[in-house]
DNA sequence: TCATGAACATAGTGTTCATTA
DNA sequence: TAATGAACACTATGTTCATGA
């Protein structure tokens, strides 16, 4: 039995919620997490962004394709990836969802009880 | 910046909350926050709690003082350990537990927030 | 700088083991 | 078994480096 709920859990969360709404590809997913936690003291690192999603297309919940970033390949060389569910990916990841959302409840349960026990 | 409140500084703050209230000893906080946590779906691991205790003497917060259990050493010789507050402990505790208090509302903030993002 | 990825290092934690006024 | 403590092992994480359509 865990303490808290791990960031790679959390993150993967976010991420499989993003791809649901066809957000973006790795890097802007992350700046536009730090974006939205910079006021929670909460900044995740690159590197559990990418980890995060290479687990989801391990598990076999998404899929890569890869694309130039800008529609002029003359001037911008930069290459993205996305992500998409995999055919049964949708329903993994509406498992997983489920999941984490009972870790969350649990998260949030204990922390409520420790304001409760501990202050006031 | 760190994502959730490490379990150390959780289990430092019920510690404190317990001394203040002059209860028990290691074990038997331990056994209490078990009991407490069970339906929470955690249970807080031995050396965790000892870690925790050390930690808080060794800032000068907690001293010790050994005692035997049971009040007839003819049959009882189980020495415990007792907590007290240094001088200036109490005070380091509040300070502490100030600091706890924005981790913990910082963790809230986050969690409710993922509830929010994620679902529904 | 953007974007992706991997390598490396470490802290925090969980599990076992040791000891016994 | 109760009680304390330490040793050990490991995993998740943070930092740094490498690379380039």
């Amino acid at each position: 039995m865990a303490f808290m709920i791990a960031q790679r859990a959390f993150i993967k969360l976010y991420l499989i919620t993003m791809v649901e709404q066809h957000r973006g590809y790795g890097y802007q997913m992350l700046e536009e997490l730090r974006q939205q936690f910079k006021s929670h003291g909460y900044a995740p690192p690159q590197s559990e962004i990418y980890r995060a999603l290479h687990e989801l297309v391990q598990e076999g919940v998404l899929y890569r394709t890869k694309q130039l970033k800008g529609n002029d390949p003359r001037v911008d060389f930069q290459e993205i990836v996305l992500y998409h569910f995999t055919a049964d990916g949708a329903e993994k990841a509406k498992l997983y969802k489920q999941q984490v959302k009972q870790d969350l409840d649990r998260c949030l349960g204990i922390l409520h009880k420790a304001v409760n026990d501990n202050y006031g």
